[in-house]
RNA sequence: CUGGCCGUAGCUCAGCUGGUCAGAGCGCCGCGUUGUGGUCGCGGAUGUCGGGGGUUCGAAUCCCCUCGGUCAGCCCA
């Protein structure tokens, strides 16, 4: 990249076909998942009064730090969204939908953050929430759905990490046990964890340094300090999942920073991706964030899941097969060039997929332009054929064999759309470029 | 915000103890007779070596700054 004067924002991308494909699929694939569950798609603001969301909470600051916040012209304080839950919890308060509200979205989200693996400044994330149910099996049913999700775009290499938070005071009793534990052992935490233990102490837990690790092999798990209701909260969870066929794995340091987490928290992690976030998919309950919002007391859960990251973890499966084709028909216009614009228009209301080259090139360029397109027929539409009032049909790939047949023009739809429908459940890679022909 | 590594044609990179060092492969474009792609052969275009400053007779090669990429801390998707 010798020099463009301007270049995509640090810690942005853009996403160029036939990669973007990539993306309309697993969109796709969340949209099937979530709507078969009836939650409806909720379309709100991408930036939101800065209030919307900041909170009080331990990790305040550094959330206030990476978040994307402005004065608009007319001196509001704004933001971009930095996660999904907070506009949807937003929308919840101010429009007091029927509970349970089941919600799905797909939105950009903006963070002011160092760019690092599976890491943006500007990620996207699809995600779901429901609010107005505090039933177990609600977590059960979203977790699922999270699960499901995955398996739908063939991720199978895939952990379900399941902790549980308690109430907001099971965790001021555990905060307390924790931060003695931590305490009596502060020297053998590692250096840059132990400012961490007077401020929050539960973040020390998932510090990734090995000093801290083994210093704390034995903490307190907050599963110990659970009153009975949390705890059968967490074990009809644990339940629903087990008869649900979905395997997951207790983890005891799996912490959220906000002080409105409550019970069920979980997270997906791909065992084969291996780098510091790789984390695909997370979520917990939130019964207490509606409050915050200025809303009545109403428990809420759901989960975001970062497309980037599923789509590192798509690679590292190899979800995706080979390239997919753009066009099945492609058309070749060797006359004076003006056949190709009103023979694809004719092509494509008939539902064809197709393309056709311009400038005016030469057969040739415009055979390997019909290549390229991943199409499996050429239409070739020359003096001859204009004499014959035909079109030929040629075929492009080693599937559909040698023979090319001069078609009427009357007849070429037909013939088209019965030679397309025929190779359907063909595998794509048949009609991978440049392949084929030995 | 802190630290490591990196930044050469569209892509992947070689060159980097300063002096034919501006290169390779792929891709792209054209040609191989008049209308047939993918294979093969031949030919061609493209880079102020990320940007700026400095050292030097001379810098892609050394130094400083800056921007960007990448990885880690932190935080999280």
């Amino acid at each position: 990249m010798a020099r463009a004067k301007f270049q995509a924002p640090k810690g942005t991308q853009d996403v160029l076909p036939p990669t973007s494909a990539r993306w309309e699929r697993l969109l796709a694939a969340f949209a099937q998942t979530v709507e078969r569950a009836g939650y409806g798609l909720l379309q709100s603001p991408m930036f939101e009064e800065l209030a919307v969301f900041q909170r009080e909470s331990e990790g305040a600051d550094a959330v206030r730090k990476e978040m994307y916040d402005f004065e608009d012209k007319g001196g509001r304080r704004i933001a971009l969204r930095p996660e999904g839950t907070a506009s949807v919890v937003r929308a919840f308060v101010q429009h007091q939908p029927a509970s349970p509200w089941k919600v799905w979205y797909a939105t950009p989200a903006f963070r002011y953050e160092n760019v690092q693996a599976g890491r943006y400044r500007q990620h996207h994330q699809v995600g779901l929430e429901v609010l107005g149910s505090a039933d177990p099996d609600v977590d059960v049913e979203v977790i699922t759905i999270g699960w499901e999700f995955l398996q739908a775009l063939g991720l199978r290499k895939v952990e379900l990490l399941l902790n549980t938070m308690g109430t907001a005071e099971d965790r001021v009793r555990y905060v307390e046990v924790l931060r003695t534990f931590l305490q009596a052992r502060i020297g053998d935490l590692a250096e840059e964890d132990r400012e961490k233990v007077e401020r929050h102490p539960m973040r020390v837990l998932d510090s990734k340094r090995t000093e801290t690790r083994r210093a704390t092999a034995d903490a307190p798990a907050i599963a110990d300090h659970l009153s009975d209701e949390s705890a059968q909260h967490f074990e009809q969870v644990k339940v629903g999942l087990g008869a649900a066929g979905i395997p997951f794995v207790l983890a005891p340091r799996l912490v959220r920073g906000f002080d409105y987490y409550t019970h069920t928290t979980f997270e997906l992690v791909p065992s084969l991706v291996d780098s510091a976030q790789a984390t695909i998919l997370g979520g917990g309950r939130y019964d207490g964030l509606v409050e915050e919002l200025g809303g009545p007391p109403t428990p809420g859960i759901g989960f975001g899941s970062g497309i980037e990251r599923l789509l590192i973890a798509c690679d590292a499966e190899d979800v995706f097969a080979g390239p997919t084709a753009r066009v099945d028909v492609f058309v070749v216009d060797v006359t004076d060039g003006s056949h190709a614009g009103p023979l694809t228009a004719e092509l494509r209301r008939a539902g064809i997929r197709c393309d056709r080259a311009f400038d005016r090139k030469g057969m040739r360029a415009q055979m390997k332009a019909a290549d390229r397109s991943g199409a499996s027929h050429a239409v070739i539409v020359g003096a001859q054929e204009l004499a014959d009032g035909t079109a030929t049909v040629r075929p492009l790939r080693a599937a559909f064999g040698e023979h090319q047949d001069a078609v009427a023009r009357a007849d070429l739809v037909a013939h088209l759309t019965a030679l397309l429908a025929a190779s359907r459940p063909t595998d794509l890679s048949t009609t991978t470029p440049g392949k084929d022909h030995s």
